[in-house]
DNA sequence: TTTATTTGCGTAAACGTTTAAGTAAAACGG
DNA sequence: CCGTTTTACTTAAACGTTTACGCAAATAAA
């Protein structure tokens, strides 16, 4: 039995005025309005008294708009997405946006679902990590003149605002990085796809090696699941002894290298040197601590949120705004034995020997 | 410009019916309306036709049901939360309801405002992890009947469902734990707070400690933030040398103690043992490995929604739901020293000696 | 003083649905 | 064949806002 709240007719009738009246002083048009201040303090003092609450659901009924951000990512509980989602939220909270959220699994049907739905609701914007094979159901959201900021990947020329990092100059510094510390046979683990970020890695990855005059040995995992995964790693590093570093693509493949290398023997900073395309907390109080290419997260969501205001605020869509940030290398322990194991941690190099 | 959407009246006009009639059919109540089978298979017809998608805002003004729920957390950034939201979206969705999420960096003022935001929009119900001071706020809530789950805390003698976790035996337990294992000078680090997740781990560590015949050795931490956290820890491992093992009441005081005791070159498995509340990634693949009462993430968010779909359909605020859950204990490496080193991997304990 | 403008409000329509209530025709019961 | 029930639909109100438009009174301009 939720009792009926209070609207702005009660008001209006409460004080003997219209409920336009009440409408412009609650939404600060009084004064443009022209209402008089006697009667401007009257509504707001009964709208206090009574602490009248507007229903935002009539609001946006009218209006169209939800004050709504719908945000589509793979799965939310990836450290890189809630991550994003934690600084969305602040910046949209500070405008009077709210996030409603939903993962997609990567699935193109799930992601076709959740942008349906969101349609539906007629959330105001949306910021989506695209899954495979959904751009021409995106492509109609922006067609249809609704706010749109891709993030983590795009599809080449698929016109879109999007917010990116510069992967391929990262993944090129994570292999220079390693060039630079003595290793020579310096492999990339990814996965199969066409994703572009992942692409773009990889290619990053190729140049820097080519540049330095040495061989790329690429292996592309088609994922199937963790322990597939975390075999097929196993096998080739078991395959391809001469290997003394690795760079890994992305977070879930360097969870997977973790336990391969742990199920090998091989220890980490020693035996083999790796590099992780994301950085992990686990990375940093791993002992040896590992390197890692760091995505700038509050800059990421910075950006996606300055993109999207400036749409909601003026209202056009042309002109797309594409925008690559930088990442940062974060230089630790596992990464720099090979030049000199001076700088090394020596509880961790001594370990076994 | 955003083209002009179908409406439900665009469908009866272009049919020559009326909205009830088309409304009654899309909302699958055709058969019980005795509308005739030519006029649904007409309507359903036009409707997949042209594509049309009800305005789910005109619906959620017209029922007042927005299939909605406001998901309210500290952080949706850590593990823990975005854990459990990501079982929560996919049990929400599964039904029909869509997840809206805030954070309120455990501030009553912004949990304030998150709870007054998401009742003028209408969510049809609410999962929180109650912030310290918000508990009134929340009853009006309550009491203005619509459907509440807290989790993770409450507050003793709130009035409310909520699901928990068994906090005082799962301290206990790892207390016992490590008194198996030999240790006796066992602390518990947590934080000065009435946060009742708090003290029921407190009491549940005294409780084993006492019932061992030992002494309780209890660190509060008046949380100021990270750095002066790791600091506070660091210098009362220092003060208390006697100490061999450590439980940490939660994830970040855990991450705090790992840094605290890098800074004092504490080895940690060998100088000192340590168990963590809460798992956390890092945890596991840790060298050697900590031990960690691990949450039943999906476990939690299936008693929630469980509890949250019996809320909506019968339509009863009686009776509250009170759910407590059982933890495991992930024993890894660390905690297991003083026992018998035979158990314990080589390579982690030999470090150094 | 007359006319034009500004001030200060109110009236009422509209947004897209759902649903109570009504109606006419068909079917049924006796 | 007449009254009753059932079938198959329609009419119209309602949800709580916003806002175009209208209008009278006050003020300014001429």
């Amino acid at each position: 039995m939720r009792e009926k709240r209070l609207s702005i007719t009660d008001i209006a009738r409460q004080l003997g005025t219209s409920t336009t009246t009440v409408s412009f002083v609650i939404n600060g048009k009084a004064r443009e309005k022209n209402i008089s201040q006697v009667l401007i303090d009257r509504v707001e003092h009964l709208v206090s008294e009574l602490n009248y609450q507007p229903n935002a659901l009539a609001k946006s009924f009218r209006t169209g708009k939800t004050m709504t951000i719908g945000f589509i990512v793979d799965e939310i509980s990836q450290p890189f997405f809630s991550g994003i989602a934690k600084y969305i939220d602040e910046k949209a909270s500070a405008h009077g946006y709210n996030i409603l959220f939903s993962s997609t699994k990567n699935s193109k049907k799930r992601g076709g679902e959740v942008l349906q739905v969101f349609n539906e609701r007629h959330v105001d914007a949306f910021i989506i990590a695209l899954p495979n094979g959904l751009e021409n159901e995106v492509r109609k959201v922006i067609s249809s003149e609704i706010p749109v900021v891709l993030f983590d990947r795009y599809i080449p020329g698929f016109e879109s605002d999007y917010v990116l990092i510069d992967n391929e100059n990262s993944a090129a510094d994570a292999a220079r990085h390693l060039i630079d510390n003595g290793y020579s046979e310096i492999a990339f683990v990814t996965i199969e796809t066409d994703q572009s970020q992942m692409l773009d890695r990889t290619r990053g990855y190729e140049k820097a090696i080519h540049t330095a005059g040495l061989k790329p040995i690429v292996k592309k995992i088609n994922y199937q699941g963790k322990s597939e995964s975390i075999a097929e790693i196993a096998e080739f590093l078991k395959q391809h002894s001469q290997i003394d570093a690795v760079v890994f693509s992305c977070n879930y493949l360097t969870m997977d290298g973790l336990d391969a290398m742990r199920q090998l023997n091989l220890k980490i900073g020693e035996d083999i040197a790796m590099v992780s395309f994301d950085d992990l907390e686990v990375l940093k109080y791993f002992v040896p601590s590992i390197t890692a290419i760091a995505q700038p997260l509050e800059e990421i969501a910075n950006q996606i949120m300055e993109i999207l205001m400036y749409r909601l605020t003026n209202n056009t869509n042309k002109n797309k705004i594409k925008t690559v940030l930088a990442t940062q290398l974060e230089i630790r322990d596992s990464s720099q034995f090979k030049k000199s194991s001076d700088e090394v941690q020596p509880e961790a190099l001594t370990v076994g020997k």
